[in-house]
DNA sequence: GTCTATATTAAGATAGAC
DNA sequence: GTCTATCTTAATATAGAC
């Protein structure tokens, strides 16, 4: 399947428009193929493009945040290298999160249980790191609801006043933040 | 005019499916009127409509948030009004936030000044308050954008895990973490 | 101020040739 | 695997009667 290289196209679309916002016309233009040669290697329309870039960002995902929150290190360095993994998905600030775009529109109950699966992989990777590092359960879940509201808020920061610096100072001082033993830390 | 009767529907309409998802049959059929009745009231169509509804948003920041900022207390009790008014807007974390549904979508350039300088003008009225209460306008800045990153991002938690738990949480501790006079906090 | 009817344009989708 | 051509449906928008 060669389709994976119309993927990184798809989602700088997805990002930028919405998948509303998205038309067929748009992908058409922006891939160089026509509507038909779409469907072909989309039969599913453009449900399964957005499917095929959710596939792509699970893989980035697995591959990339989970990975790292597995591997090895202090909870410390764990959470640098989480954030310098998400500073590249989201390129410093400059892109949105596909993520949080489909929170609303007019697919967002097709998408919504999948979305959702992928959030709560997240948190409770995160989750792990934390107890295993000895905060109790209650802490870690606090401390890894924090970490996504402090990447999904700079984002929307970010993007609104069209400038990366609060999402780039969120990703230096996270970390740390998360990981410092008593009091939990936000600004 | 009467056309403001129709705002909270199209303001529900917009946070549900974007502004993109958001059709002239779904506000129809939602508003009751025909398509030319709603031609009537919004000559420019659904951009007049989102216009209206940011005027709406905007007076509602103007005569809530800016107001209490403004208003009388110290520091700790204008946030926790602040928190209140917020709560009320988004309907205790069970409404999306309009600004952060236009930053993607067709019409994202067309929306972006008027709801950047409402970003801006929300910031600056946080950090006044800091400033007066002591603190240096570095530490004023941080702290209000780490109010917006903190609201935004529990309201994209919320919304994605269809839970408004994160979001009432952090309604809660919000105001006491911002004004804590040492190291900012977040968790 | 609202309606029916209609125009116009675009979106999503498919058939069939090459 | 890509194209042209076409189809269907929906979206935005307007004209003109009541």
């Amino acid at each position: 399947m060669s389709k994976e290289k119309y993927i990184p196209i798809l989602l700088q679309l997805f990002r930028e428009y919405g998948y509303d916002g998205a038309s067929l016309s748009k992908i058409s233009q922006a891939t160089g193929l026509g509507k038909a040669s779409l469907y072909h290697h989309f039969p599913g329309g453009k449900e399964e493009m957005m499917d095929s870039v959710l596939d792509f960002l699970a893989q980035a995902l697995e591959n990339g945040v989970i990975k790292t929150l597995k591997g090895k290190g202090d909870c410390l360095s764990r959470f640098k290298k989480m954030c310098q993994v998400l500073n590249d998905l989201y390129e410093e600030g400059k892109q949105p999160c596909v993520f949080a775009i489909l929170l609303s529109g007019s697919a967002r109950d097709t998408f919504h249980q999948r979305v959702s699966r992928l959030w709560i992989l997240w948190l409770n990777e995160m989750m792990n790191v934390l107890i295993e590092a000895g905060f109790t359960e209650k802490q870690a879940k606090e401390r890894s609801e924090a970490v996504v509201i402090a990447i999904q808020g700079s984002l929307i920061l970010a993007q609104g006043l069209r400038d990366p610096a609060p999402f780039k100072r969120m990703i230096e001082q996270l970390p740390a933040q998360i990981c410092q033993s008593h009091p939990p830390i936000t600004i």
